[in-house]
DNA sequence: ATATTAAATCGCCAAATGGCGATATGTGAA
DNA sequence: TTCACATATCGCCATTTGGCGATTTAATAT
């Protein structure tokens, strides 16, 4: 039951889902979430951590950088189910094009220059 | 997403979830519900009506009693996948059992009353 | 009409939540 | 080492949430 309850507590809150959202596109880092949502480091920082602990996010480092990505579900059952079930909800969604927008084109670039090894 | 916070908030609280458990048994009026929670009636009425904003239960009248039972979904997509995924969840569930425990003879018995005619 | 019972609503309080800025931690570069 | 940068943590504040008792509303029984 707590595992459960902390997945909804997880999924309550709008900006939270957001996350997920973008990164159902690809996997970002902290501060380009900061960039889309607007809000304080800080805050971004504590949502991702609510996230990771209810199973629905993934960490890992990348420099100084920190990348979070959709989990695999395998931590929980009830985050598996959901992270399944937003897609389907989420699909094609409007919002999600004005957030990527709203993300710096130089932050957007990271995921490739990871991957090419240019950073 | 309005709607779909509406229905993670309603999930996020372990009392309105165990009265989505007592209702996958059988509809129930408030004070059989407060009964077993051991909360005020109050506090049931508000719970119930979280519940029923996010469509995931209904109301109808049967002489002073107000009885909930689960909704069938039609209110809401996010509601209704829930209430699905809910049910596999909390399956055979140990909680139930010691709940509907708590709950006076008397009041179980409402249910099959009200059909006999009895009350 | 009046009394009784069930449920909803209201006003209040303590705890949890979401936000912020400031500070601490950790990593890579100079 | 020292600096710069990204992230996490801390302390604080405003709002929301979950609880209660008291009151109001609604339906039935007397």
């Amino acid at each position: 039951m707590k595992s459960f309850i902390k997945v909804m507590k997880a999924l309550s809150d709008p900006n939270r889902v957001r996350v997920l959202k973008l990164l159902k596109g690809k996997e970002l880092c902290v501060c380009e979430i900061q960039a889309v949502l607007d809000l304080a480091q800080s805050t971004v920082s504590k949502h991702m951590k609510l996230l990771e602990d209810a199973g629905l996010v993934d960490r890992s480092r990348q420099g100084t950088w920190i990348i979070y990505s959709l989990a695999d579900g395998s931590e929980s059952v009830y985050a598996q189910t959901m992270l399944l079930e937003i897609q389907h909800w989420l699909d094609d969604d409007q919002e999600l094009k004005r957030m990527y927008a709203a993300m710096p084109d130089a932050m957007v670039l990271r995921g490739c220059s990871a991957k090419d090894g240019i950073h």
